[in-house]
DNA sequence: GCATTGACGAAGG
DNA sequence: CCCTTCGCCAATG
């Protein structure tokens, strides 16, 4: 058998590990099929974050690639309820996405959220999360 | 291969 | 909640 080069480096993997956190989700195939997952079982009337997401998938420094896998979403089945993912204030910063400036808050208002100034009221209120109600 | 951008977040002011 | 800086990681130029 061959043997690893006395000169080996320090760095044994530069992939993500796995950690145990990430090890009780039974995917981890894809981050984009994860965040998609897991915004599919928002409740109606219930908002979330982009870091609340990718706190539940274990990558809570990288909300940015949760936002960025919502990106794509646009094209995916079954359908995934974007709008009820805004960030960490509560403000509908990817209504620009929609296609409609004003689909985004008007389809929050139809699930009994109200919105202000592009801002979600009482955020805290409807916030869930996936880390806490929906344990697993 | 480096620089910039992005549906973010935390920390400091 | 306003600002700026930094970190994060992938895509894009």
């Amino acid at each position: 058998m061959k043997k690893k080069k006395s000169s080996e480096k320090t760095t044994p993997k530069k992939s993500l590990p796995p950690d145990p956190l990430i090890s009780i989700r039974k995917k981890g195939e894809s981050f984009f099929e994860d965040v998609y997952d897991v915004v599919r079982q928002i409740p109606k009337g219930r908002v979330t974050s982009y870091g609340a997401i990718a706190n539940f998938l274990g990558t809570k420094s990288s909300a940015r690639m949760v936002g960025w896998a919502m990106n794509g979403c646009g094209h995916i089945k079954p359908k995934v309820p974007a709008h009820r993912v805004v960030n960490r204030l509560g403000m509908l910063s990817g209504k620009v996405h929609f296609g409609s400036p004003t689909q985004m808050e008007e389809l929050l208002l139809k699930e009994g959220i109200k919105v202000k100034k592009d801002i979600i009221v009482d955020f805290e209120k409807y916030f869930w999360d996936p880390a806490k109600e929906l344990l697993l």
